[in-house]
DNA sequence: CTGAAAGCGCTAACAG
DNA sequence: CTGTTAGCGCTTTCAG
């Protein structure tokens, strides 16, 4: 009963309607007495009717727009990536009448976000992507559309209270125990393992103590008792600490939490001269990649903003045109990057965002 | 002048002729004059049309269909995987009238292989996805296909000098650096590491061989002189030549290039009581994954069969559909799997693929 | 050789 | 409320 090619004219005439009648019930545009309704529903039972998209959308004129809200991407290199991933994405979908609108926001200055939420107000797009960097000032952003039910992603940070069709990010905690797993490797004896926050507005921390505690939790799990976890959180201009730091004798490893700090410390550890202390930092930025090759930071945990973004649109766009539901949350692996296998990685990303 | 929403009807009244004229200059069907024939092509100049892909899809009644050639994936795990990313590609596309025929040859049997490429020759595909395990019989099947023009992707082995439209895999030479990298980590000093060839036929030695040669050169870049390469090519019967190795007081770390192999060798290990020996091996398989979380294996590299086949496909339809020409050759990065990490790709792979 | 015209499956405007 | 109909842009017969 449930044959593939079913057409809209063939449960139109099992039915016994037309197939304007039929497709007002597909896309409940009421004015379909009761009877009718019945007779189509029955009907859909029966037969397994999948819309033809091709030429859903050769019939529709609907232009469907996105709107993008992610931290300005001219400054920095992490944002930048995930913009190339939704021009991928979006180069993807051109075809289909899908357009991108962003909005860029400065990370440092939260009024910066509610300005472009303004915007985005305004320009009433069908779907949206954001990245909920502030908490505070996205609740209110998103219950607005939430309530005019249009269709809104998360990505890289998550706000589970929102609903969003879909979330898209790493599991922090786990990439923290990863991170202390790579921060101690080859080491078996006691010692002193460090976890730095650096460079980052207050807004995010959550983002970064979920990392600390899924850190520490490895050494509990793995090393318990024996080894000590410091956690310094530093802006950049405060090295003092660092170099006291670094100074330390029973010093193993480092994990800096965020993608920007990690480079800072190697630049340094290079300074000190140290020898032995692994360090291991977020993401192929052009600092890090270098600090990686040359074997002062020893590990770069990837979190794919590329791929990321490109999902996002992804999932909205599946979402407008087939109504097809995103899995609610997608964690990304978390990708190891090494001195040996960076270049397949860099090389890769090329040929295929 | 290019103007981005060109219709056929549009070149039509430029060149002031009819759409099946211009129609059958884009197709080069022929049988057009050599006037006609000029100025379709003056207007083709003139204004940059794009060909709207869902209406000629929908107005054509072509079923495009690929034909499938890898070993049998009942029963290998690895292959498995390759299938279900087919099959999630083909899912993806079926939309547009792809089809998928499948084509299942045995990897100990070469002349399994001929058999299926007969049933090819039968089956007329519009575009083929290979794995070419062997070398010899492989040559004669794909140089028909190439004459009658047929595109082919070749993945997970490469054979340039067929000319395929995409190669889609892994640099194994890089890969063997990894391993090295991998099964060196945490020791500074002299030792012994070792490198394994388990399981395989004769036909796939270059394979392997390549993963030995960056294995070796990985060592030699980075300790020179300092490290004993042993290299050791087994079937799975010749136990002893194992045992014996594992009895080498200076054995540090060994990489087995087989990705069933070294789950046996983790085996055998566990027996001997040995520790401090880093394990390095290939891909998810079970076995594999649970000697992972163990700790017995310490790391796994992936060659992520599934987004390999899945590519390919994607490939071959975008080229058949939209005569889009896929990058000549993509290589894979070379992802490492952690007992820290492991589950974050299990739990990725099970939503996304 | 060439133009006209009938679809492909779906949407949406329009009489009734 | 409901059926009919004219497209969407491209392909593919089919007369001429």
């Amino acid at each position: 009963m449930s044959n593939s090619k079913n057409r809209i004219k063939d449960i139109a005439k099992l039915a016994g309607v037309s197939v304007g009648t039929v497709d007002r019930v597909l896309h409940e545009r009421g004015k379909v007495s009761e009877v009718a309704m019945k007779k189509v529903q029955d009907a859909l039972e029966k037969i397994n009717y999948e819309p033809n998209l091709l030429a859903r959308t050769l019939g529709t004129k609907k232009k469907h727009q996105i709107a993008v809200l992610i931290p300005n991407a001219e400054s920095d290199e992490y944002w930048l990536q995930s913009k190339e991933g939704v021009e991928q994405a979006a180069s993807e979908w051109a075809q289909y009448d899908f357009q991108i609108a962003y909005y860029f926001f400065d990370l440092s200055d939260k009024r910066s976000f509610n300005q472009v939420a303004e915007a985005v107000y305004q320009a009433q797009p069908d779907g949206i992507l954001v990245s909920p960097i502030f908490y505070q000032e996205t609740l209110p952003f998103l219950a607005f559309f939430k309530n005019k039910s249009v269709p809104y992603v998360l990505f890289n940070t998550n706000i589970p209270e929102v609903r969003a069709i879909s979330f898209i990010g790493q599991n922090l905690y786990e990439s923290g125990k990863v991170g202390g797993e790579l921060a101690s490797l080859g080491h078996q004896g006691y010692g002193t393992f460090a976890v730095l926050h650096i460079h980052e507005e207050i807004q995010n921390s959550v983002h970064l103590i979920e990392k600390e505690k899924g850190f520490r939790a490895y050494f509990e799990e793995n090393h318990p008792g024996r080894i000590l976890v410091k956690s310094l959180s530093l802006s950049s201009s405060q090295e003092d600490g660092i170099t006291e730091l670094l100074a330390d004798p029973d010093l193993n490893g480092i994990l800096v939490t965020t993608s920007k700090g990690i480079s800072m410390i190697a630049a340094l550890l290079e300074k000190s001269g140290r020898k032995g202390i692994k360090l291991v930092g977020y993401d192929l930025l052009e600092n890090n990649i270098a600090y990686l090759k040359t074997g002062t930071i020893d590990f770069l945990i990837h979190q794919n903003p590329r791929r990321q973004a490109y999902l996002g649109i992804n999932y909205l766009a599946n979402h407008l045109l087939l109504k097809k539901v995103p899995p609610s949350e997608v964690l990304f692996p978390l990708e190891i990057i090494t001195p040996q296998n960076v270049n397949s990685y860099l090389n890769y990303i090329l040929k295929i965002y």
